[in-house]
DNA sequence: AAACTATATGTCAAGAGTGACATATAGAAA
DNA sequence: TTTCTATATGTCACTCTTGACATATAGTTT
């Protein structure tokens, strides 16, 4: 029925009303740390869902700023939700520049090259903190709801989890290779 | 110059020169690892590089087969990749569906998630699994260039061991996520 | 004989995603 | 006073990507 942006924003509205802007926002923090998109497409398919019946808006009139209109999820869109998670997801490949980089990496200059991996590690590693700071956060305020699966915060926390996997990898591989690049040997 | 794609085609013609259909191949095998595209997202592209001066194109004529253009890449295509190497890629936010599935996995029941992620699991096991069998296979066949940062093998084997660390990554959260969806207390 | 597979090269329509353009309110800063 | 920032919603053109359609050779399988 929707397109994968829309299950993302879906899975937003599941937990709380919002408006256009916050999902976009949210799109920056939260589920921006797995999937992404500009305000460009979710207004627009903020309103496909709405056709499809899968949220519903209302206008909320504010005094010190613009009017605003704010979408909850409704109970098909939760059915749609629910029937979603349970497809297992298409296997398209991974598409990292990073990586792709690396294949062509024996043109360049070694000392370069390690440069450009140690510089792209350091964000890796500043994400990973990152990560790392909000889990020991969420593991104090949120450790009841962490060890049930059927709440969002179980969720976020999971979601987190695997971010915190994915920085990790990418932080010792470039760390791996900067040192690779400038001939020093592995382990050192 | 070229677009994204058309680094990735780059990359595979710096090693040999290549028809459009073995382009297409290797975009299923080695290089499809971490990019991916069609054959009708392929021969446009080489042509647009072509244009661009970045490749050239020889006709092969085939008695058991139909005749094919083999592409080789220009001196001024060495230039255009080796610099793309060197530039930091823009960051763009990781789109990874099955976490954004496990994003709303507390709307359904714990157990048939749990069946999810296993089997996803599974899958990302089979793939370390290939990727550990060519990482020995490498190391063994491959011993001397590994050590050379000025080779492509050497590069192919960096984009293998990153490769490594994603699919053990994704296996190691499918587990904990299965176990912890049905409600298995950590590190068990 | 017909169907299927591998090789080989292309086009086209539709959908997804990006970045710029466009407009509006209101407070805070320069 | 002007500019800047945050909130708020939208469009548009362009690019990227996907999947289907299209054609052709030659060997293998049914």
């Amino acid at each position: 029925m929707a397109t994968t942006l829309g299950y993302a924003i879906l899975g937003l509205l599941a937990r709380e009303a919002l408006s256009g802007y916050d999902v976009t926002q949210r799109m920056k923090e939260s589920v921006g740390f797995f999937w992404g998109a500009g305000h460009s497409q979710i207004y627009p398919e903020l309103a496909r869902l709405e056709e499809g019946g899968l949220v519903a808006h209302s206008v909320v009139e504010q005094r010190e700023r613009p009017d605003k209109k704010v979408f909850e999820i409704t109970p098909a869109g939760i059915d749609a939700l629910g029937e979603w998670v349970m497809q297992p997801p298409p296997r398209r490949p991974t598409k990292d520049e990073l990586t792709l980089k690396a294949y062509s990496v024996w043109l360049v200059d070694g000392g370069e090259a390690a440069r450009l991996f140690r510089e792209e590690g350091r964000r890796y590693e500043e994400q990973l903190a990152r990560y790392e700071q909000i889990r020991g956060w969420m593991e104090e305020e949120w450790a009841d709801d962490i060890g049930r699966p059927e709440t969002p915060r179980f969720a976020s926390y999971a979601t987190l989890r695997r971010g915190i996997l994915y920085e990790r990898g990418n932080a010792e591989w470039c760390r791996w290779l900067a040192d690779a690049v400038e001939g020093k040997p592995e382990g050192v």
